[in-house]
DNA sequence: TTGTATGCGTTATCAA
DNA sequence: TTGATAACGCATACAA
């Protein structure tokens, strides 16, 4: 027929597809069956002929039939989607997360539907209005304050990675930046370090990293304030090396610098040695992340190292705890504290 | 009537999730208007009195009610879902092709629901048993071959990722691996280097790289045969090491070494050196995807880049035409070619 | 402005 | 072994 078709108007395009998808009631019709012995033979089940099955298959397979996901889904209770908003994949932090994400989400046999929002406000919100719709709980990051996320969220569960408990009142999971802070300053200090400068990242509001140098600074009573701080544009590479060359200029008798994270570090590292300063014989650089990346790097980054792939796992039980009733985690249990990775910068 | 039944059975947890969600059903007759006055409410439709409308949504507040999914997928057709398959997240390559395929699938409206596979066989037909169910159309990499992917897909439209069209009957789309590798070895050839290996990737077939390489040795007459290719074990930086080591004992009069990807490469780079070759003056080494990374190891690594965000967004425009029934992008079009990126490495 | 009736495509229950 | 019938939860005509 559809031989049929194209003699009759040959300028239509030979695979042009069907209009409408075939539904189990057309493969039915042309097997000579009712719809249920269709759904028999598509969802393998026992009862059937053989024969009939043979018939009814070859029917689908002509019609292209596919079950809709949406009537099945109606029936069938339990499939989960879970939907995952991270700020940029291109980051090579994210990914880790994200992969810790899938993996328990897989185990739990749960799908992710994975938004990357380019740190944008607007996207942000757009892929929440999605999800809203099509997932039953959602996890990220994310830079919209509480007010916002939970108009656009529609009484969809939410698990925010990163946003400290009296920042937020959803339930969170995330890094104890403060802890590690704490024994990279001291690793520093350690090393006779006074001067020691920061470059922050520009996302999200002040932020605890920031917050936690700061009282780093005072509890060493190192002879720093807001202005040793540099902010970062974006998160990656070139970023820290346009930070930390301003930050150079206005603190030039800075012996050592913290890193937002790896990324911002390592542009850190480059921009100091290409004004001839050595790393980390005039310059420590200290990062935080502990990517793969910074034992790539020369010199390779110490760095504040947390387990990326535990935290995506753990966000994905904590959303679990949600669906169940059950109380979120906090404190400890939702906070993972970094581990100290001294290797040649720092 | 909940709280009858929490009367009658106190040892429940106070937080205990109801049992069965709510339906709009269940917030019509709580709010005394008929299911499609709360439709309309929920909805945002006009054609309500605004009074009435605060009376559903907060009632839908307190059953904590969110429509299906499902039923409305039924009724309102469009929502399209697009699965991505895998093998890493956590290789940086795969994250670049990734964020391309979720910017085309955003900008279409489409959403993705992503699976790793770890680079396992089993792992890509259970996501495919899924995906099957559960997305319009499939794109991503595999290493089953294509009858093993047709039995697992139910019909559901696949795009192959940089799998040859000789390979599949899939549509595809990919790089020029062949194109790529040629410009990398008239590079090398045209520096002096008659004495080249590769350090092949152990995934997939044989694979076009290799084939590549293979026919370059022919065309340039070099002095080299199967025996210059080590296979790395897994795709990241330390099979590129080990395997380094290996075909640096097999074949110590090698002059430049060709990695299957970038992160062999630099895999490569740290074994010479740690051998006190130096590279590239002893020793020239190139990759092949143009990773960020590269940018950052030292020496800067020379390597054939390629745009694996416009890959991404390729691989969706090809799904996009497997759904609307057009012929699918071949040749030049869905195969991308590499660009040979000069640096410090070789 | 609100309510009633109907259909969306599937599976499950039960009867034949 | 097969088929009729009833949900599943929502939205959309259409009627009130």
């Amino acid at each position: 027929m559809r031989a049929d078709e194209q003699q009759r108007e040959p300028v239509i395009h030979a695979s042009e597809a069907p209009r409408r998808r075939a539904t189990i009631h057309d493969v039915a019709k042309l097997a000579g069956v009712s719809r249920q012995t269709v759904s028999r033979a598509v969802n393998d089940k026992g009862e059937i002929d053989p024969e009939t099955k043979a018939r009814v298959l070859e029917a689908a397979r002509m019609l292209d039939y596919r079950p809709s996901r949406f009537a099945r889904g109606m029936v069938r209770k339990g499939t989960v989607t879970a939907g995952l908003v991270i700020p940029d994949l291109r980051n090579p932090f994210f990914p880790e997360v994200a992969a810790g994400v899938l993996e328990a989400a897989e185990q739990r046999g749960w799908q992710v539907v994975v938004c990357d929002t380019r740190t944008d406000d607007a996207r942000e919100r757009e892929a929440l209005d999605v999800l809203s719709h099509q997932a039953d709980a959602v996890v990220g990051y994310f830079k919209n304050d509480d007010d916002v996320l939970a108009r656009h969220l529609g009484g969809v569960p939410l698990v925010l990675l990163e946003r400290g408990p009296q920042q937020t009142r959803f339930a969170a999971v995330g890094i104890d930046a403060a802890a590690g802070i704490e024994q990279g300053m001291a690793h520093l200090v350690r090393a006779g370090h006074r001067r020691i400068g920061m470059l922050d990242g520009d996302r999200l509001t002040p932020g605890p990293r920031r917050a936690a140098f700061l009282a780093e600074v005072r509890r060493h009573a190192l002879p720093v304030d807001e202005s040793w701080i540099e902010l970062s544009a974006g998160h990656g590479v070139a970023g820290g090396e346009a930070a930390m060359e301003r930050l150079l200029d206005a603190r030039p008798e800075m012996t050592a610098v913290f890193g937002f994270n790896d990324l911002i570090a390592v542009g850190a590292m480059r921009a100091a040695r290409r004004r001839g300063r050595r790393v980390p014989e005039d310059l420590a650089v200290m990062g935080f992340d502990g990517l793969a990346l910074g034992e790539l790097v020369e010199p390779a980054l110490t760095t504040l190292h947390l387990d990326k792939h535990r935290l995506g796992r753990l966000a994905v039980e904590q959303v679990a705890r949600l669906r169940a009733g059950e109380e979120p985690l906090t404190g400890a249990d939702a906070w993972l504290a970094p581990e100290l990775v001294v290797r040649d910068s720092a």
